[in-house]
DNA sequence: TTCTTATTTAAGAACAATTATTAACTAATA
DNA sequence: TATTAGTTAATAATTGTTCTTAAATAAGAA
């Protein structure tokens, strides 16, 4: 079985075990999401999805994100866009959003996942999704700027 | 000199120093968001002014705090709710975000300020605004459930 | 396989937060 | 006090997201 089929079949069986209808929409949205790590907004969704689905509405890819969210298999991030954007790592981790030019990049710190977990101790929160947001300049945009 | 006057006078020489206009609208805004820690939204801001000012407008409002972030007296925090936040605190803090509630708790934690610095120099990103968003339960409601 | 039914979907209307437009107003300087 | 560039109020426009409803469909039963 190769990787993309196996990326399929668990899919398939989350969707079952969590009493929703399999239908070619939700997996083409599942797919698309949980192999990209650019962060992309619903529209940017949208678009794709309508490559192989032409008729799939927006409400859809809204709804199916949602339902995405509720069984585990992404999270929504909130950034300075005005846009939700979807992101498959659950992992504690941080973003980079550029002022200058809005890429978001990631970025992981052994001292991320242990300060998340301390504060949830210490506070008695029960975590199920975090991130660190830095907002700023991106190393491009500053060497950019001595030009 | 009180307190208050004290800020009065930041307010009004920061304004200056920055070639911005003092009218008694940006005086009332800037007042009331530095003295909020409650994370409040635009439209909270705006019934707020209202009151002592009542002719003011949406607009102002979002011109205004557009103004008091640049000029570094806030920072707007993106967060699960659809609308913007505003908070004084612009140093390196937590917020709890409570998905029954919808509370929002700041929560201060030194190795978050290291952590920042670190990713920072690492990453050769430079940081305006960092925040880190921790979603899940609060400890009131995890109480209330076992009731 | 075909039937039945509860879900899901597509399409577009509705909604809410934010931004843009523009004429009237006003703070700052001369 | 007069001038003028910047600011404001009112409202229209825009944009991201959710709601509504009739048609379509997945999943289990017959």
């Amino acid at each position: 079985m190769t990787e993309s089929q196996y990326i399929d079949k668990k899919i398939i069986s989350t969707f079952r075990e969590n009493n929703l209808k399999v239908t070619p929409q939700r997996i083409a949205i599942a797919k698309y999401v949980l192999n990209n790590s650019e962060h992309p907004t619903a529209k940017r969704i949208y678009q794709e999805i309508r490559m192989a689905h032409p008729t799939v509405s927006v409400a859809t890819i809204y709804a199916t994100l949602k339902v995405l969210k509720e069984i585990g298999f992404i999270q929504e991030l909130n950034l300075p866009d005005g846009q939700s954007r979807f992101d498959p790592n659950l992992e504690p981790h941080a973003h980079l959003i550029c002022e200058k030019c809005g890429d978001i990049t990631d970025w992981e710190d052994p001292l991320l996942s242990e300060l998340v977990s301390n504060i949830s101790n210490d506070a008695h929160f029960i975590v199920s999704a975090s991130g660190l947001n830095l907002n700023g300049v991106c190393r491009k945009c500053q060497e950019d700027e001595n030009t």
